[in-house]
DNA sequence: TATTGTTATACTCTATAACTATA
DNA sequence: TATAGTTATAGAGTATAACAATA
């Protein structure tokens, strides 16, 4: 069968730098996915319960953890019950806006986030392996990087 | 109220190199997600569906899915139903192995495929503002730390 | 009127366990 | 017996729309 339309599309443009640099950020990261779940079995939490206490280091409205959960308001408040019902968050209302839910870590909560903190901190074998002077010029590079970020 | 032991832990140890690169490297990717989750939406097309269209640029058995989306091999089983229903994928028997099935692309699923890979593969802004060698070195380093993931 | 958070709904993804058809 | 894929089930996350309380 000869080469298809479709197949001859396929001979896509060669990447940037810029855009191989962060494909190749991508596969680095996404490698790492299942020991983020594995670090979510150990506590028992499912991965946006996991996130949402790392977001909770400083007690935050449910709209806000929303937007840091990237998801809609209304699921937040699926994902608190379940934190709220293990004792590990509370809701506790905010006084200059009746309407607004502060959630705040209960000191169980924040035993279990710092360790699931110190967990996924651990950087993986792609990156401890790099030369001590190769870890320190990626460090830098994305500090700028982020520096760059809207917020 | 007098600092509470659960407090005085909070102070961990710096970050070494690694770590903080590691999780620069991560919060850059994070704030990719809604970016992420709107391109599936474009085309209708729920996380996994996406991914599972992402791997299949040369056809793959169920089993080897699962292990790329990091899933259970019977989540993959409703994952490529949706993909079949709407004539992206195929299932094939493979001739060597009668019990394996091989997940090809449609035509309509490689146009899909690639259209996503693209918008994709775009860097983010913390990326593509970098200086030019600043892209140069970020790449030349990861391309270093992909050749020591196990695979 | 607008906003914060909740509820109801329907769909997707998830792991586990039991099943089938092959090997 | 072991493996590839499916089905059944129950729980979690998802967006949408309608709602209550408050602003």
């Amino acid at each position: 069968m000869a080469t298809s339309p479709v197949e001859r599309v396929e001979k896509r443009t060669r990447l940037s730098t810029a855009a191989e640099a962060w494909i190749l950020m991508h596969r680095i990261h996404w490698a790492e996915k299942p020991r983020f779940m594995a670090i979510g079995q150990e506590f028992d939490l499912a991965p946006q319960q996991g996130m949402a206490l790392r977001a909770l280091h400083e007690p935050r409205p449910m709209g806000e953890l929303a937007k840091f959960l990237a998801c809609d308001n209304s699921n937040v408040t699926g994902i608190v019950d379940r934190l709220e019902e293990r004792g590990l968050v509370e809701r506790r209302p905010a006084e200059h806006d009746r309407r607004v839910k502060l959630i705040v870590l209960t000191e169980e909560g924040h035993r279990v986030r710092r360790e699931i903190e110190r967990r996924i901190t651990e950087p993986p074998r792609a990156i401890a392996e790099l030369s001590k002077q190769d870890q320190l010029a990626l460090r830098d590079i994305l500090r700028r990087a982020l520096a760059n970020e809207p917020r």
